[in-house]
DNA sequence: TTGTATGCGTTATCAT
DNA sequence: ATGATAACGCATACAA
């Protein structure tokens, strides 16, 4: 006997519609059945508004439609896009998402990983920063923009490439002395072959090049400090600045405008993600865009597909320069 | 006997350690038990490498931990913001998020409370646009910024005082003929009060008020026009504007710009929700700050500990007001 | 304090 | 095609 408030079960949809359980279940579950049948389980379902329990499905049929989630935060917009994608794709193929906010903490990152697998979720998406994460071979991982190792597989836009068009684009647009910018671990990840491929690019084209990379912690003030040194007479020694992303071509942006240069008349920037104003509204700069809704499609194809299998572990997707007003087109 | 592959089982922990089925429960949850046991039994989880599969484990115990988010989407910074909070609040309790994001369809959003009902979350919070929206009496649920019923609590910043204030801030600055810009539905929800706060606030000063309310679905240039009929000879008939969001008042200042107007100098323009830019850099424009720390601890709040039971239906939370360069302070 | 047995709601394998 | 029954992995009441 259930009690009333009890959820109803199965075997309460099978007493009410004066079948079998065996029956309901095949109803629930779109497998043939008579059809006299079937619209009494269907009444008797309508009647007891019953739904059926994902906890005993899952446990029987060790199948989630989960697929866990794990980014640092979702207060950078280009975080919060990616996720939003993420679930699009997700969303079109019938999986939930469990969404997990690392903090940048590795720590907290391990402890998410094995959350997901008691969770028993059927893939995990990850965008950490922890190169030592533990890996269980029970659940598929796919990493985004970090190669941890080869059994890992790593979905990331073409940073190298885009570090080229953000050089090309520059000199194309007369810019004669460049500068790159970056914030960050120092380690080999993928943001640092935007680096490279700006570099390379910047050799080929023949055009001098000056970096500042600072470490993670570092203060966004030693940036300025570095642009004062290299201001003379009011007059910057660098025409054009590749930022290694948006927010940070945003603030060099402002700092640049507050030391009195005019950008893009003066200087020119492109940063790199491709993020807007309020999500949807315009560039914060000329930029180098990712894909977003490929890397998301990507990695949910990969993870529920199980075609990561069968994968290089390796994909790399096209970037493209859009222009948002810090470059002169 | 269990496969090589399939995850270990607490049977198989009893096993390994050479105890009792129950005795492993204990010690997985805490339950007191002879040391020697707990000592034998903790190596057998680590060398087996054992997760309890949180399916059985919800199965029997009922209860998830786990709490289904919903919000329209999360390219919109406040509601990537809010999300970010709630996800901060739901972890300090050791609950997980699900995410849906609903793209404001009604239709989505009634599925996903159904999926939430049927995953047996403990929880739902939902900021959602659906008056009609299907509340199951099985899961607690609360609403943000949106009154269903009165059995649905709900959870709002003060939006009328918020209004207030906006109207105060500006006529406290010099503004002696204010606007009111809006866009949205019609219908009495929460967001609605910021005008009948700002209205009622004008009219205790003694300051003229227009208001400009567009229909959902109409395209911004409606703003525009209106704009563009109240100005004469290069001078707007307002000198301060409250928008009903940070997003439009973004988009106002720029076409006040863009029409020659100076801002702050010409028009003061307030906006509302208090959005950084980048997340977590400046704020887009003046405005009125919503606490959405304080508006997500109290959901998680009210929903995992069950304490809408005994609470008013309806919270409202103070909101603060923030110079963002668009007022003169 | 430790071990045993039962049932949670479902699916899948059988006979019928 | 339909109905009975045995797992799935865990927690807990109860017996030892």
């Amino acid at each position: 006997m259930s009690t009333q408030n009890a959820a109803p079960t199965m075997k309460d949809v099978a007493r009410e519609a004066g079948v079998a359980l065996g029956t309901v279940s095949k109803v629930v579950n779109g497998i043939p059945v008579g059809d006299s049948y079937r619209q009494r389980v269907e009444e008797a379902i309508e009647r007891l508004n019953y739904r059926v329990n994902s906890y005993a499905k899952g446990l029987r049929s060790s199948k989630s439609f989960l697929v866990a989630v794990m980014v640092p935060n979702l207060v950078n917009p280009f975080f919060a896009s990616l996720v939003n994608c993420i679930d699009r794709s997700l969303t079109a193929r019938k999986y939930k998402m469990l969404l997990f906010a690392t903090d940048y903490d590795p720590q907290q990152e391990q402890e998410y990983v094995y959350l997901a697998e008691q969770q028993k979720v059927d893939g995990i998406i990850c965008l950490s920063y922890n190169s030592q994460l533990i890996v269980p071979a029970s659940v598929p991982l796919v990493s985004i923009d970090r190669c941890f190792s080869t059994n890992v597989p790593c979905v990331s836009s073409d940073n190298y490439g885009g570090g080229r068009l953000a050089a090309e684009k520059l000199v194309e647009n007369g810019c004669r002395n460049l500068a790159f910018l970056r914030i960050g671990s120092q380690l080999t990840n993928e943001p640092n072959k935007r680096k490279d491929g700006f570099v390379s690019a910047c050799e080929a084209l023949g055009v001098p090049c000056t970096l500042k990379i600072l470490d993670d912690g570092s203060p966004y003030t030693d940036f300025e400090d570095f642009l004062r040194e290299h201001l003379h007479d009011g007059k910057l020694d660098f025409d054009g600045i590749f930022c290694v992303t948006d927010s940070l071509a945003y603030q060099i942006v402002n700092s640049l405008r507050s030391m009195g240069l005019r950008v893009p008349e003066d200087v020119q920037i492109i940063g790199f993600d491709g993020v807007r104003s309020f999500g949807d509204l315009e560039f914060y700069c000329s930029t180098i865009v990712q894909p977003l809704e490929d890397i998301a499609e990507t990695c949910v194809d990969m993870v529920v597909e199980r075609r990561w299998e069968k994968t290089p572990s390796m994909v790399c997707l096209p970037v493209t320069y859009a222009y948002g007003g810090t470059t002169r087109q």
